[in-house]
RNA sequence: GGAGAAAUGGCAGAGUGGUCGAAUGCGGCGGUCUUGAAAACCGUUGUACCGCAAGGUACCGGGGGUUCGAAUCCCUCUUUCUCCGCCA
């Protein structure tokens, strides 16, 4: 969420920078400054009418103390119009605060002043890839048949339990996806991370601390009974876990790192790119997020995106990175890379993982404020990315490494799985 | 799930209808003293919003109500604790 009173002095910046993402947003910033002036001139009112009625009933409580009882009473005949004028006040007041907020909530995070114009996903723009996109021959399968021939992943047996969407690993495929979890975290805690176990349901205003409420409630899985949600990343309760604290210089940088299942419904998917592990409604993630001062976001940001391509090395997977084209960029994003691996038998990039700044964003919709030097309260800036998202990780593993013998594990995996080969 | 108790400033803890934004203690900050530190003493110390400022307004778990006036009374929700039940 954008602060009122950024828009109001950088209202033409602001324009030209959200017309990257397409979004026209004068008439919007209009509106908003002139809700927010008459906020303001509502809120002098009321508190002019509250100061009156304050006191007089001052005077009420002095006059009984002496026994004026008449003269009480008097006063009291005076406070029923003031009470009126300041019940309506602040129903005005509240009704031009709440158009307000609906108003901010619908406009998008700044983007950054690197981030390219462009539409769709294709004016996206390659900025670094590496690894070797091997050949293979005609023999090649696509993951979702060698997950059949070993036997390591059920997706028909996850129809029959729960629905498409939702499949069964099993053996090795199990225990590959478990290696795979703990190798991450293992390499997120040693680049300093803490590891942090959060709840998979959240409540509605922790969806809209993170941005997937009110605008995107189509995404998640609602339990309409107690009114929580299912987690569509662990972003949101992990970012949530700050939400209204004022933290001090000196716990920054906080550097979190957490494995959870994630739930989306994807609504209107379909197609072959939603084949096999390619898109599901349940898969597992292991999240990166950092809280940092804004001075540093951008070198945080760097550092994040190093580091997920350290793990990348290590698993010899062919891989690109991607800065995100204005019209690609999620809402609350002012600059992301995506990480894609290359499906060598689908001849497709698969996106495992996206790495962003929201800047303050997030934080002014958390409230997620630190004092600074001078003892100033300042909004943090939020950042994060997967390292990584299991499912199209291991159907990268499973197609790049198929071989007449097996699935050759990566050797950075062995010591997590125990053994080298799906056969 | 049932019965009861509670929720106050960074923490502890007073306050049961009116000069209460809230005693007191601890902590924090500034100072005196000291070669330095500790102790002692003095002062200061919540947040948000409106306003150039003076100042004003709101906030005692959340929401609503009674009243001229609510931390204090009523309703409701949430959370915590104790007891009972159930349970990995």
């Amino acid at each position: 969420m954008l602060k009122v009173k950024d828009i109001k002095m950088h209202s033409a910046a602001f324009e030209k920078a959200l017309k990257k993402r397409n979004f026209e947003a004068k008439s919007y910033f209009d509106q908003i400054l002139d809700l927010d002036e008459k906020r303001r001139l509502t809120q002098t009112e009321l508190d002019e009418v509250l100061a009156k009625s304050n006191s007089i009933s001052k005077q009420i409580g002095m006059l009984f103390k002496s026994g004026q009882t008449e003269e009480a009473n008097t006063l009291k005949a005076e406070t029923g119009e003031l009470k009126q004028k300041s019940k309506l006040l602040s129903e005005k007041h509240d009704s031009l605060q709440q158009e307000l907020k609906g108003l901010l909530y619908q406009i998008p995070n700044i983007p950054h002043e690197s981030v390219p114009t462009g539409q769709t996903e294709e004016d996206n723009e390659e900025i670094y890839a590496e690894g070797d996109i091997t050949e293979l021959d005609e023999k090649a399968l696509p993951h979702w048949e060698l997950a059949k021939k070993y036997d390591i992943i059920d997706f028909e047996l996850g129809n029959k339990i729960t629905g498409a969407g939702f499949p069964v690993y099993k053996g090795k495929g199990a225990k590959l996806q478990r290696a795979l979890i703990q190798y991450f975290l293992d390499k997120n805690t040693a680049a300093g991370y803490q590891e942090v176990q959060v709840p998979l349901v959240v409540n509605e205003a922790s969806g809209i601390g993170t941005g997937q409420l009110p605008d995107k409630e189509g995404q998640m899985y609602h339990i309409g009974e107690d009114d929580l949600y299912l987690i569509p990343t662990a972003e949101v309760p992990i970012t949530n876990i700050f939400r209204n604290d004022m933290l001090s210089e000196q716990d920054l940088p906080i550097q979190l790192t957490g494995y959870t299942p994630c739930f989306r419904r994807e609504a209107g998917s379909y197609g072959s790119h939603v084949r096999g592990l390619n898109r599901l409604h349940q898969f597992d993630k292991v999240e990166i997020v950092n809280f940092v001062k804004p001075e540093n976001s951008y070198q945080a940001l760097d550092e994040m995106v190093e580091h997920v391509k350290h793990i990348l090395q290590e698993l010899k997977l062919p891989y690109r990175i991607l800065r995100l084209c204005g019209g690609d960029l999620g809402f609350t994003s002012a600059l992301t890379f995506d990480f894609e691996a290359y499906s060598t038998a689908q001849q497709r990039w698969l996106e495992i993982s996206s790495v962003s700044n929201f800047e303050a964003f997030q934080a002014n919709r958390l409230k997620i404020r630190y004092k600074d030097k001078n003892n100033k309260k300042q909004l943090i800036h939020t950042l994060n990315g997967s390292a990584l998202a299991l499912p199209r990780v291991i159907a990268s593993i499973l197609e790049n490494n198929q071989t007449s013998q097996g699935i050759k594990i990566p050797e950075v995996l062995v010591p997590y799985t125990g053994f080298e080969i799906i056969d």
